[in-house]
DNA sequence: ATAGCCATGTAACCAGTTACATGATTTC
DNA sequence: GAAATCATGTAACTGGTTACATGGCTAT
């Protein structure tokens, strides 16, 4: 049997996702990763940048074409995909949440009346754009996995805007 | 005006919430920090015994007594309180959710069989379990923030289990 | 041609995680 | 009283973020 791919963490994984769709050069992946999950998994260019050069040290990438600006193309090497297929297999069940803002909400009412109301209006406001872009991803998804996924983060945004209105009323409520 | 309060990051802003009730030990800390909002914000055992010290030496904690087994209490100064204040009103709007699950579970149909189905349920039992507690404390919730904070963190876990369902029935129909 | 701009890549920093040492407490 | 155990604390490492340098492209 052929040798146990190296591990790789989230990110390199979700860069060799997109890299089996063909070669990709690091500015690609930045715009490709944020257009297919950045409603569920943020991925940074400066991690990006770090990755690269490190899996195809590693073998799972091979360098390709200089592109325009200096830019590498990477592709992906058989090494790559098992590497992938093993940490798609490797799950970690669940993974927790961490969220700075419900954390917020939870002392909301310490604040005054007008940092309060600011707080909940602007994080209302981001995710009510959100909640937009994700409906609208939504309604263009065809493949059913995509669709449900979709769905899920459609789902956690109403949640928190659901949030964000209960605390505003128990705000006025006491008030 | 006094001073500016020094900026806190939000592990340090959740202890610092704790602290509003009282002196705590370090363990102590830990133990409600998973309690309070272990459902939507996770801390560490190290992360908190590292910052303990250092907000120590910012002059937002002050140590106190030395209690059992060299843990050592900390309580609240004034100036904690005001970083605490200035903390809850710098919103950084809505926070990303990152999930690695997620990110599989859009590849899973180039999973075998079995491991895809190992996938799925180690995931939903997980999650199943993590639902019948966050339900349990919602009906444990008096606080209206609370309820609403705690009615979050269940509705996002079923929009997980729903997208796993989702994901599952998908699985089947294209096998 | 040149000035500004923007994409690319780099490097230093900070936070989160994992793995390990230490010593008090409890149990036999 | 000795051994095992478990809470406490520490240290090293990996991953995520922020801030900066560089150089090709574009528009005037």
């Amino acid at each position: 049997m052929p040798a146990a791919p190296p591990a790789v963490n989230a990110t390199a994984a979700a860069l060799l996702g997109i890299l089996h769709d063909g070669p990709r050069t690091g500015g690609q992946l930045v715009a490709e990763a944020g257009e297919r999950f950045g409603a569920f998994f943020s991925v940074t260019r400066s991690q990006v940048y770090r990755e690269l050069p490190a899996l195809a040290d590693a073998g799972l990438l091979k360098p390709g074409k200089q592109g325009a600006r200096a830019s590498q193309q990477y592709a992906l090497t058989a090494l790559g995909k098992r590497a992938f297929r093993a940490w798609l297999a490797s799950g970690s069940g669940t993974d927790a949440l961490r969220s700075p803002l419900v954390l917020r909400l939870l002392h909301v009412e310490s604040l005054p009346d007008n940092e309060r109301a600011e707080l909940v209006q602007k994080a209302r406001a981001a995710d009510r754009e959100r909640w937009a872009v994700e409906r609208a991803a939504v309604a263009g998804a065809t493949e059913p996995v995509q669709r449900a996924v979709a769905e899920f983060t459609v789902a956690h945004t109403r949640a928190m805007l659901k949030l964000l209105d209960a605390v505003s009323v128990a705000c006025q409520r006491s008030a």
